[in-house]
DNA sequence: TTTGCTGCAAATAGTTTGCAGAGAC
DNA sequence: GTCTCTGCAAACTATTTGCAGCAAA
């Protein structure tokens, strides 16, 4: 992951470049797109600050992300599904990978992503400038709890 | 693109098989479906046919959209902004790439995607089922049209 | 002091659902 | 005749917006 304090100070700078003002709010809802372990929904990053910020609206989350998003430093994942996600650590477009059984998300680092842009460019004659690339799949982890106990059974 | 009477009579066959009736409404969207120009929208399906079937409603086309998904007949093609689109002419996973000034939609054929989906089964251990791959950029017509008079200038 | 920001509530867009009557088989 | 499907309206979810008061600079 990319260093955390390096990735709110950029965003704070930003914020500030552009004549934004630096609210508690505001500056509490960068920090978590800094870090953005999990890839938050607006949902969640409400959830973890009502505490905190107990008048925190919903609106708030929302017009912050967005501004934060305007500025390039929050990628929003584009999920159909559900509530979208974002990403303020890792802010420029990459491939997701995501479990449908426990829902975590993985960010490869693919190689083969960079021939894959390449050909479109030269099969489409696009100018390409951004890409949402997600797989869908079981992790490791629920592949093995799939089947707890069995050991020599065949499959009904 | 796929033969469009074929692909029509996959959809028509797999809902008798799986006991549907067989209304004048669901065959005019299986139809539409099973062309699928343009990707459409429920939206755009509904406009398509409100003509010819009057009682025709948004709810219908929802329902029978998600039917003939449900038997795996289409491909929902996830986008997050606006309402989603269908391809029912392609129902396998495949990549899109759009025009963002265009809102043309087109499917190009990549070699290299074999390569990224055995990298990422590679690098993550997930089992993947399906995936999402969406460019976007400006399409090539769009590019000509974006300098029309432009002869040697710099750009400003 | 000025201007932008927040919080609330209401509005909106896309989609889903309950129900009664219509229609496929 | 039976049972699913349709059409309508209402419900629902995610998100956006209007506005009055509040607070950062």
């Amino acid at each position: 992951m990319v260093d955390f304090g390096q990735r709110f100070q950029t965003i704070i700078e930003k914020l500030k470049a552009s004549d934004h003002k630096i609210t508690p709010q505001r500056l509490a809802i960068a920090k978590i797109l800094a870090e953005s372990k999990g890839h938050p929904s607006v949902e969640t990053i409400y959830e973890q600050l009502k505490n905190d910020y107990p008048t925190m609206s919903l609106a708030t989350v929302y017009r912050n992300v967005m501004l934060i998003k305007s500025l390039g430093e929050v990628l929003e994942l584009g999920f159909p599904v559900g509530s979208n996600r974002y990403d303020g650590n890792k802010p420029y477009p990459h491939p997701h990978v995501i479990c449908i059984r426990c829902r975590k998300i993985i960010d490869p680092d693919l190689t083969t992503l960079q021939d894959m842009t390449k050909e479109v460019v030269h099969k489409t004659n696009f100018t390409v400038l951004t890409h949402q690339l997600t797989f869908f799949g079981i992790c490791g982890a629920c592949k093995k709890e799939e089947r707890p106990t069995e050991t020599k059974m065949k499959s009904a």
